[in-house]
DNA sequence: GCCGTTTTCGGCCCGACTGTTTTCAGTCG
């Protein structure tokens, strides 16, 4: 049992002692002990060993016992009593938005309804319309969430499913009987979210299937052999088997995108089978294209003009500019935070803590504020030989009305202001977008974060008139947050060009809520790629000097 | 279920919105 599986039979407990309608508070003691566990640096079986488990804050006896049972016997009494007392389906429902435990345990107690296909149902033959507490309007809101789940059950974050398939591959190398394997497809292209893993091979089906028995034979495009099906968890994969005299040209069909093959082939005719795929784009005239760029958005016109932009790095990030402490709803303090940023080779950290009604993630009052910026300094004298800095910044609340949610005298002590969408997230395009925009024209306003506010296969984003706001953004000089948190990537890098070929400038942040979050530029560089970002145009793969010059400037600009 | 005590009980993050009601329960962030 490592602590991820212990952590996540915590957090199944928890939905069905929520599902059984069991005190709140002792739900949240089950979901935070899940979160203690996950944050344990030493494995929990260790501690079970040590009988230590009691000295982690939010494990007490009770939770001690039912984690010594769960790391001994992989399940516990409860959980399985839970699971015989409540139908397995009924965890799920309560993923949809507009379903709480109670609506679910009524759903299930007066009609049955125990899963998403008999809530799906009983939406379409009008029996839920009988019960009490379920309008017309809920009813809807339903139905898309159900449509939405749909969309999403087939797809996986690239963060979940690239480190699986990189492993993969490794096995696949290690295999004998396997000459060479690559990664291919929409993870290849480091699609924000994929559908399957693919990999292309050269060697034999049973060397493969030694891997992964699970995979059978499909007469496939081009006249290569398939394996098809699913990882362990039911993931799908695909393998597409070859020979070395071919090895480019079928990773190059099966990386893709289909678009950008058929655009190929419409004007430079069908690749001939080479061992290597730089010698397609060679034989055509044109530079190597990366993977990422293969989606058809003029990259063979910008081949073929050698405009290919030279795209960022992660190595040319020089700090990141939102992040979390224990100021607000960070894991990590401020000291503990900077000092990972600084051993990761970052030249500056800016803090980015939730504002004052932002109660929920423990939003800084104006008093706090102050003392976070009185350690700033502080800790800045220590940084300071080792050529590092802590930048003041906030992640202040846009409030419904576009206003923000601190004083200007208060805003203008930031080094730095992301202005963020926590609340109302459902309005129109029309007043989401005056909302952004009122929020722009404010001159301490530096960067727009996460502007669109989806997470990606849980909830859309609210709908905003882009070519208004990056003319706003040009206009007022306020940069666009790329978050790289893989649940965001947000901006979408479909509309990173359009911001860049307008002069507004890219911030990459994790908004780190702890240290490992840190690593989450990783993605948010993979997202910037794909939307043909170079280090020019982004705000942080600048020097502290040349970022400080620029944040000066545009407040100097804009100042009435 | 945890925690911290003014130490075995009461508070635990809470304000706003939504859709349903007809004064609020449930959900959300």
């Amino acid at each position: 049992m490592e602590n991820r599986d212990v952590a996540r039979l915590l957090r199944e407990t928890a939905r069905l002692l929520e599902l059984r309608g069991e005190n709140p508070f002792r739900v949240r003691a089950y979901e935070q002990a899940a979160e203690a566990i996950e944050q344990l640096d030493e494995p929990v079986a260790e501690r079970v060993r040590q009988g230590t488990l009691t000295e982690v804050p939010g494990i007490g006896r009770g939770l001690a016992a039912q984690i010594q049972e769960l790391v001994e016997r992989g399940t516990s009494e409860m959980l399985e009593r839970l699971r015989q007392e409540l139908p397995p389906g009924l965890p799920e429902l309560l993923t949809l938005k507009g379903l709480g435990p109670q609506r679910v345990r009524q759903l299930w107690q007066t009609l049955g309804i125990a899963s998403l296909d008999d809530l799906e149902d009983a939406l379409r033959d009008g029996r839920l319309n009988q019960l009490k507490g379920f309008g017309p309007r809920l009813h809807e809101q339903l139905l898309h969430a159900l449509s939405l789940r749909r969309r999403y059950r087939a797809l996986r974050l690239l963060a979940q499913v690239l480190p699986e398939a990189e492993a993969l591959r490794e096995r696949l190398r290690q295999q004998p009987g396997v000459i060479r394997v690559e990664l291919a497809g929409a993870v290849r292209r480091l699609m924000e979210v994929v559908d399957r893993v693919e990999l292309v091979v050269a060697g034999s089906a049973e060397a493969v299937q030694q891997v992964l028995p699970q995979l059978r034979q499909q007469s496939g495009l081009h006249g290569g052999m398939l394996l098809e099906g699913a990882l362990p968890d039911g993931f799908p994969v695909r393998v597409a088997l070859t020979t070395p005299d071919a090895f480019g040209t079928v990773l190059w069909w099966h990386t893709g995108s289909e678009a950008h093959c058929r655009t190929f082939v419409r004007t430079y005719g069908a690749p001939e089978p080479c061992p290597e795929e730089a010698t397609i784009y060679e034989q055509a005239g044109l530079p190597f294209i990366p993977a990422e760029l293969r989606e058809d958005r003029g990259e063979l016109e910008a081949a073929a003009h050698h405009a290919l932009p030279a795209l960022i790095e992660l190595e040319d990030l020089r700090g990141v500019l939102h992040n979390h402490s224990t100021y607000s709803d960070g894991r990590n303090s401020l000291r503990e935070m900077a000092e990972a940023a600084c051993n990761r080779g970052f030249r500056y950290f800016g803090t980015g803590d939730h504002s004052q009604s932002l109660t929920i993630a423990r939003g800084l009052s104006i008093a706090e504020v102050r003392r976070q910026q009185e350690e700033i300094q502080t800790l800045n004298e220590q940084f300071a030989a080792r050529g590092f800095r802590i930048l003041s910044g906030t992640e202040c609340d846009i409030l419904p009305d576009g206003s923000l949610d601190y004083p200007d005298d208060v805003l203008a002590s930031f080094d730095y202001v992301v202005a963020s969408v926590h609340t109302r997230l459902n309005m129109d395009e029309k007043t989401a977008t005056e909302r952004i925009l009122r929020a722009l024209r404010n001159p301490h306003v530096t960067i727009l974060g996460h502007p669109t506010g989806r997470l990606l296969l849980r909830r859309e984003g609210y709908p905003l008139d882009w070519p208004r706001i990056i003319d706003a953004c040009a206009t007022y000089r306020v940069a666009l947050e790329l978050n790289a948190n893989p649940y965001r990537l947000d901006i979408d890098w479909r509309r990173v060009r359009d911001a860049t070929a307008a002069g507004v400038p890219i911030v990459i942040n994790p908004d780190a809520h702890a240290i490992d979050e840190l690593d989450h530029v990783r993605w948010g560089v993979a997202a910037a790629r794909k939307g043909w970002l170079t280090p020019e145009a982004c705000l942080n793969a600048r020097d502290l000097d040349e970022l400080l010059a620029w944040l000066h400037q545009r407040r100097q600009s804009v100042q009435p």
